[in-house]
DNA sequence: CTATATTTTTAGATTAATCTAAAAATATTA
DNA sequence: TAATATTTTTAGATTAATCTAAAAATATAG
């Protein structure tokens, strides 16, 4: 079994991946998780030893598709929980992330199978983020930026970038909610 | 912040105490835990640290006012959860005590209060126990043991002593599930 | 009430994850 | 491309929880 610090390697990893080109830098993955260049050398070379991830002295680093199916897993978990928080426990969307990051690393084929379920196989998170299946594959969205929308353009609010309480607790005041239409 | 590690050996010492006068010996808790006495004496010493036992050297351990509320809170998380995976998750009761010894962990006020509403503030979980309050306080219901009952008396099946997964397991096969009522 | 058995504690290691400080490698820039 | 800056890795500690083996304390039995 994985700890639930590996996992979180993972996930940045992974996270760091869906942005950028090339592999992860030791110092991105510090910044990402909170954490010192040293500490992360030192997981680095755990994962790469578990084939999570191909890791190569000074370079950046890049998930293995077996590291990519735990980082999924654990994503697919942490989105669902999110819904059932938002949906069945009257949690506003911009309070569960935290719980989400406990929650997502129990780890119990039947419990996901079952919460999925009970949630009706939702396919987007609170936060408009696509919820991977259980074979970890993830839908893209078409999305654009806000900041590039033009006058008249009308559009679907279905996505935060920045998700920190703050930012969500303003969107939250001014209605903003998932699903929203927007004119310009 | 209190450790998962910490918060087991408390559940242990209060479990411990529900069916025994004297304090919990060092034995007693390294077997209900599966660890060695040695790893035990040292628990000890930092729980007392904390003020959360009384310990002496070399004789049992009892819980502080303040051990015993953090015991009873985690029982109560426990068994709200094992309701929800039941009730909510068609989990058997006979499979929902692992994961709820994980899920048990997460703290959080809301988390807690807001399920406790969705499941409608149940007062027993699926094994017949009761359900602390958020205050600690937990019911005592008369229960005599099956062992000793006499020809033609009546009961319900509201407990189990031995929540071993093989145990119940043989219950389910054979229909016997709480509130069922029983006759010799 | 002494001798033996049992229990508990201590001493000293180990493992996972982390850290600081220094060394080594890579990247930048003049 | 040589000098400087940045990034990454290594070396060596630290902390929490655990372990084994030995020592110390308590309990039991003749």
């Amino acid at each position: 079994m994985n700890s639930f610090t590996e996992e979180n390697y993972l996930k940045a990893i992974y996270k760091f991946s869906l942005t950028h080109k090339k592999g992860a830098s030791t110092n991105s993955i510090a910044k990402a998780l909170n954490t010192k260049a040293s500490s992360v050398t030192d997981m680095l070379k755990k994962l790469a030893l578990k084939k999570f991830i191909n890791y190569k002295k000074y370079y950046g680093v890049t998930l293995t598709s077996k590291g990519k199916q735990i980082a999924l897993s654990i994503i697919r978990n942490h989105r669902l929980w999110e819904v059932f928080l938002v949906d069945k426990l009257n949690f506003n969307w911009d309070e569960v992330h935290e719980l989400a990051e406990e929650l997502e690393h129990i780890k119990s084929e039947k419990l996901i199978t079952n919460l999925d379920a009970f949630l009706n196989f939702p396919t987007l998170d609170p936060h408009g983020d696509p919820i991977p299946t259980k074979n970890g594959k993830i839908k893209n969205i078409k999305m654009i930026n806000l900041s590039q929308f033009k006058i008249n353009q009308e559009g679907v609010f279905i996505h935060v970038k920045d998700s920190s309480d703050k930012f969500l607790k303003y969107l939250s005041k001014n209605n903003l909610e998932i699903g929203v239409k927007i004119k310009i």
